[in-house]
RNA sequence: GGGGGCGUAGAUCAAUUGGUUAGAUCGUUUCCCUGUCACGGAAAAGGUUGCCGGUUCGAGUCCGGUCGCUCCCGCCA
């Protein structure tokens, strides 16, 4: 007899079926027991005689063959997708063994410290809350795939194992064996190679894309991350807020209709503005609410605008605030090629911000390899560095480059708001801790004598 | 790199401000129970109070160190 699921139950009323899952609980009432059979489409209640369930614990995985029976009606329980039903065990079979496990996956889990969580996250997982939020992450997924698709976007995979560059977050860094010596950096994200697809003539790229960083972790920031990261050629400003906030309102209306936008179009506000009025340049516009209570269905998004390119360093240089790629603000661009009221110039760097998250930023880039070049004059770098480091974007913009621009949005810090979470760890099958370790894998962790040999690298004494 | 908080049973917490044998709930084990669904009832097991040292007649409690966990600032184009 071939398996079915729990929720497939109820269209095999008085027929035998065979289905198989975890003990998720067991009331035994003497001479009559009931199994609650956990699977991943839900729970089935299985009843039977006292002896057969006698050997069986809870999270066992289990195999059972039996009649599916309507129950009593004063025994329907409403809060199961099979509540009506419940199946009479003719044959139990057990699949394997559990030891008791180490935390309650009943709940939500919030009481239980996260070291304990992440060392089992596969027990962890079990919860219903956590199934859920992995679940839903993969429906929202695939509603920007099939959304993007339609719009004529093409998915494109780009490196994971790419180029150091100077600037910005701190690289995680992959040692090459067969070029000795030298060095990989895993993305940080797929900027690059997303502008140069443009040169290439995709005209609109998207990716699901891993990035990675390694910048100390925060509720809202993990080492690496997944974002929605995207590219058009031919568009302006209003070209990407237009589809993001098209693809952003029907994402919500589709899965979330529980959920309310406070304002749409999606108000923006310009970062001067912002931080004279909220002092921050992701502020939180949901209305305070009536009663004083927040309302979790809320949802503000708004568009922050008009960022300074450069700001100050440590020392007396420049360096950018977003994004060296970033073309400015067309009135700017005439004091950006002469260096004039460097201070002054803005970018046209827009984010994305939802109820005080910063959950997405893009920009139109600057196309034309002079002013490219100027960018990189006024936050100092030298020639031979430009050359080293960018000297392959300032070569293919020698071949036709039209003009572009995207957005990148971070999927983790939008699903942990959907989905009304604290941390984007909740929303991430395997996250990593407070400290980047990943507590069930035991990494990052040490290589072998021969696995540094080859690379060729020797440890430092401590 | 800097700062804060925490470490007591498998889990989550308590212990009246230093005082008898470290408790509760959930979980676990055994027994009873034919309609439960967070079943119910009875009983039991389970602790080097993270570790080392100090103060004290006496330390889970105070002090120093150490290890571990956690959050925040810096950092994160």
């Amino acid at each position: 007899m071939k398996r079915i699921l729990n929720k497939e139950t109820n269209k095999y009323l008085d027929k035998k079926v065979k289905t198989a899952g975890w003990v998720d609980s067991i009331r035994s009432h003497g001479k009559i027991t009931f199994i609650d059979l956990r699977d991943v489409s839900g729970i089935l209640q299985l009843v039977c005689k006292a002896d057969i369930a006698k050997e069986i614990r809870p999270e066992w995985v289990i195999e059972v063959e039996g009649k599916i029976s309507k129950r009593p009606n004063k025994m329907i329980n409403p809060k199961l997708k099979t509540g009506e039903i419940e199946l009479f065990i003719d044959e139990l079979k057990v699949l394997s063994e559990a030891e008791t496990i180490p935390f309650s996956i009943e709940g939500d889990g919030y009481d239980i410290s996260e070291e304990k969580r992440m060392t089992h996250r596969y027990i962890d997982l079990r919860r219903q809350r956590l199934k859920r939020n992995i679940t839903d992450r993969q429906k929202a997924i695939s509603f920007i795939r099939s959304f993007l698709e339609e719009d004529g976007f093409v998915e494109i995979e780009t490196p994971m194992l790419t180029k150091s560059t100077p600037e910005g977050a701190r690289d995680f860094v992959v040692p090459s064996r067969l070029q000795a010596g030298k060095f990989y950096a895993l993305p940080q994200s797929p900027q690059q190679y997303k502008q140069l697809l443009q040169i290439a003539g995709f005209e609109k790229y998207f990716q699901i894309a891993r990035c990675l960083r390694d910048e100390d972790p925060r509720g809202d920031r993990q080492p690496e991350h997944t974002q929605l990261d995207l590219e058009m050629s031919f568009i302006d400003q209003e070209d990407v807020i237009e589809l993001i906030e098209k693809l952003f309102i029907s994402l919500v209306k589709k899965l979330y209709p529980e959920k309310k936008i406070q304002e749409t179009p999606f108000p923006r506000i310009t970062y001067s503005q912002a931080m004279k009025k909220y002092k921050t340049d992701r502020p939180d516009l949901r209305n305070p609410p009536a009663g004083g209570k927040k309302d979790p269905n809320l949802l503000a998004f708004c568009w922050v605008i008009d960022f300074p390119f450069f700001k100050k360093t440590d020392g007396d240089g420049w360096t950018f605030t977003h994004n060296p790629f970033s073309a400015p603000k067309p009135e700017f661009m005439d004091d950006l090629l002469k260096k004039k009221n460097v201070k002054s110039i803005l970018t046209s760097q827009y984010d994305i911000v939802l109820n005080g998250s910063e959950v997405g930023g893009g920009s139109i880039r600057n196309h034309q390899s002079e002013a490219l070049e100027v960018v990189f004059e006024i936050i100092g770098y030298k020639k031979q560095e430009v050359k080293e480091n960018f000297g392959h974007m300032l070569e293919a913009f020698k071949y036709g480059v039209p003009p572009h621009g995207g957005i990148a949005s971070g999927l983790d810090r939008l699903l942990a708001i959907l989905l009304g979470e604290e941390t984007i760890r909740e929303v991430i099958a395997f996250p990593k801790t407070g400290d980047s370790r990943d507590l069930m894998m035991n990494a990052p962790s040490e290589i072998s004598k021969t696995q540094l040999k080859e690379l060729k690298i020797k440890l430092w004494e401590k």
